[in-house]
DNA sequence: TTGAAATTCAAACGGGCGTTTGAAGCGAAA
DNA sequence: TTTCGCTTCAAACGCCCGTTTGAATTTCAA
């Protein structure tokens, strides 16, 4: 793995069990956080020996590293919200879409859903990878909510303001996907199947659209 | 402490050191969440013995207990935020009024804004110690942001709409107030001093109150 | 001043953590 | 079939954790 005039292709089995750590430890960190996730419960998950995270990926920083690569990627790929797409739509198109895009993990109990659990985690104490991760360029999360509000504020608009709007949108869909287990039980008891997801996308971009005023 | 047949008063002694182990605790708990904050820190921040901890609260569960205890009475305490208070304003004063009163800690760097870092690691993972706090009541900023909303939305409104509505304006002040050291850095670079405070007030409550369109 | 209770203290215990180690297993090229 | 490098494995290492222990010290009523 380390000399640079090795020829040979990984093996099958390097493959496997590199994908099978790397899914382990999104499920593991998105559960417990980088420092509450310890690598005996993810090597156990992915039915790997304890040495092999350190072997493949030098130890447990390296795996981090790995998952928030996906992670990222995974926000960062046009199949979940082109930008283009949202400048297409009307202003009011693209301010649903987006939500309805960033609330769609609350009923698709999917990857993606594992890493907005990891960002709740680096958002309130972000590990050093984390942040040489996001160091580069803001979270795409962040880039669209800007596109979304920018439709909506005039060009004059400071752009303090244009952040504080910009922050005000693209936290409203994190905190329902972050909170959704919380919420799932007394006092509040909400269940998200796909009609309250939709009812949800509906409340929140009519706040968001017209305030608590309009009602 | 443990006879209940004991007469004599708790010494001195025993205050002062019951009292710089809970502030101490405070600002631990708040730096690390309840897992990564540990005994041996607190104790020597308070310049304690470790013993400490168990001899006084019977373990570091005990003595987080007393934390969140003096976290929620702080906020239960009327001369934060009384309801009676929200209820005398207009509607628009009432939501000024709450968001302003949520985000003072953004500038005064004191207890409450301590009690709300711990509350953001809750919101993440909470412990069973927290659960156990939270079961009896809802947390304040919801019950109080349940009281400003309905101030707007309709009689007529599903229990479902007011729900959402009320978590969308009790997360707007969290988020700030959590993420205020992210968001002193850059790529977002906010300072929020007394005048930044105001402005922030300003675009959330006009943000609240009509919404995107109305820019 | 005395003596018992309350409190402090240094040290140790058991356990989980990330990582290292060196031998064993394995597969493909020779 | 032999050989050699990649991969796995069980065991151990050193560290930090929360807690326990029992003796030393302090406190304070009698």
């Amino acid at each position: 793995m380390s000399n640079l005039d090795q020829v040979r292709v990984a093996s099958r089995s390097t493959e496997v069990t590199r994908a099978a750590l790397i899914k382990a430890a999104t499920a593991v960190f998105a559960e417990y956080g980088y420092d509450g996730g310890s690598v005996r419960l993810i090597t156990q998950k992915a039915m790997a020996n304890q040495a092999a995270v350190n072997y493949h990926f030098g130890g447990k920083d390296g795996l981090y590293r790995e998952v928030l690569l996906a992670a990222t990627q995974a926000f960062e790929e046009n199949a979940f919200l082109d930008a283009e797409e949202l400048d297409a739509l009307s202003p009011e198109g693209a301010l649903r879409r987006y939500l309805h895009q960033f609330l769609l993990p609350l009923v698709k109990r999917d990857r993606v859903c594992r890493y907005l659990r990891i960002f709740a985690w680096e958002s309130v104490k972000p590990s050093e990878t984390f942040s040489a991760f996001i160091a580069q360029s803001p979270p795409r999360i962040f880039r669209l909510a800007e596109r979304v509000v920018r439709r909506f504020l005039p060009q004059e608009s400071s752009s303090e303001t244009v952040t504080f709007a910009m922050l005000w949108l693209a936290q409203q869909p994190m905190f329902f996907v972050r909170e959704a287990e919380r919420l799932a039980k007394p006092p509040f008891s909400l269940k998200f199947d796909d009609d309250a997801l939709e009812r949800l996308v509906d409340t929140l971009a009519g706040l968001s659209l017209r305030g608590l005023a309009a009602f």
